[in-house]
DNA sequence: CGGGCGGCCTGGAGGC
DNA sequence: TGCCTCCAGGCCGCCC
C-alpha cells in the first residue's frame, strides 16, 4: 500500500518522535516476515544502540543508528510502524516491539507479512541487493526528462509498466503511475521507448507534481494506511482515476475505465489519455 | 535479456 | 448467517 509520499510522511513523524531515543528493548512476537526475523542476532544488533535520525530510500525506511548500523524497514502492502505507550493495546499482527524507554515504544505491525526488517551496516547500503539498484528519488535533482527518456530508449513494454520499475524512479507505485499518466495525458499502454522528449517532460512533471501534492496530504488512505502517530492521509479524495472505474472524468466527462496490466489495476481516461 | 505472471499472506467486500 | 470468489498500495523468482 504505501508508496513515497506514505513513507515519506511516516519518516518525518519517526524523525520528529523518535530519533535521539536509545532502543532499551527488544520483541520479536512472530519472525515470519518476508524476510524472516532472526530475533537473537536483531536483539544483539539493535538493543543499546540510539537511534541518529531517519532517513528513506524509495519505500524503504532507513533507520541510522550509532555505530553506523541501520535498521532497514519495508511496510509492504499492509505494514505499519507506530510509536506507542508499552502499556497500550496491541493491534493484531503486531510483529515486532522496539522498545525506547520512557514506556514508549516503536511497533511493527503487518497483518499480510509482506513486509520487510533487517540490519546492515552503512557502508553496505549501497552494495545490497535490495538497495543498490533502485533508481532516482523523483522529487530530489538528478531525476529528470532527461533521464526518462535515456532509460525508455527501445524500451517496448507499456509505459505504465515501465513507471513501476524501481530502477528507473524510485516509490512510485500502482496509485501514483495511474495519476501521473492521466495527469500527463499518456494512454498507459503507450510503449515506453515510443514516447516524444515533449511528452516525457509533462510526464516527468506530472509525476513530481502528483507525489508533492499527496505528500502534502500526508499520502492516500484507501484502507490501511496510517503514519506513525496513527493519522490517515487525504490525498484519496483527490484521486482523479484510482479506484474509480466506472466514475466520470472531471476534466472531459468521459467514463474512467480499468484494464490490467502485468497482473495490476490500472485506471484511465480514455479521452483524456492517448 | 526483457517482460509477464504467479506467489507470498490476510482480510474485507460483494454475490448468492 | 455463511460460504465462495475476487481483490488489494510491493516485490521477487521463475518462466518463456
Amino acid at each position: 500500500m504505501p508508496e513515497l509520499p506514505e513513507v515519506e510522511t511516516v519518516r518525518r513523524v519517526l524523525e520528529k518522535r523518535i530519533a535521539g531515543r536509545r532502543i532499551v528493548g527488544l520483541e520479536v512476537r512472530d519472525p515470519r516476515l518476508r524476510t524472516p526475523l532472526d530475533p537473537a542476532a536483531l536483539h544483539a544488533a539493535l538493543v543499546g544502540r540510539s537511534i541518529v535520525h531517519v532517513a528513506r530510500r524509495s519505500k524503504y525506511l532507513l533507520l541510522h543508528l550509532s555505530g553506523d548500523r541501520v535498521l532497514v524497514v519495508h511496510l509492504g502492502m499492509t505494514g505499519n510502524l507506530r510509536v506507542a505507550r508499552g502499556d497500550d493495546v496491541l493491534e493484531p499482527h503486531t510483529h515486532v516491539r522496539i522498545a525506547l524507554g520512557g514506556g514508549e515504544e516503536l511497533r511493527y505491525a503487518d497483518p499480510r507479512r509482506f513486509g520487510m526488517l533487517f540490519e546492515i551496516g552503512q557502508a553496505e547500503i549501497a552494495s545490497h541487493p535490495r538497495l543498490g539498484s533502485i533508481g532516482p528519488e523523483p522529487l530530489e535533482p538528478g531525476f529528470d526528462a532527461q533521464w526518462l527518456v535515456q532509460r525508455a530508449a527501445l524500451v517496448r513494454k507499456p509505459i505504465k509498466n515501465f513507471l513501476l520499475d524501481g530502477r528507473v524512479v524510485a516509490g512510485v507505485g500502482n496509485i501514483y503511475a495511474c495519476e501521473a499518466l492521466y495527469r500527463a495525458g499518456v494512454h498507459p499502454r503507450r510503449a515506453a521507448g515510443r514516447l516524444a522528449a515533449e511528452r516525457w517532460q509533462v510526464l516527468c512533471a506530472a509525476l513530481r507534481t502528483v507525489l508533492s501534492l499527496a505528500l502534502r496530504d500526508g499520502g492516500t488512505t484507501l484502507q490501511d494506511y496510517r503514519d506513525a502517530e496513527g493519522r490517515s492521509g487525504a490525498f484519496q479524495l483527490r484521486l482523479r482515476v484510482y479506484g474509480r472505474e466506472g466514475h466520470r472524468c472531471r476534466r472531459c466527462r468521459g467514463t474512467i475505465r480499468r484494464i490490467v496490466q502485468a497482473g495490476r489495476s490500472t485506471f484511465y481516461c480514455p479521452g483524456c489519455q492517448r
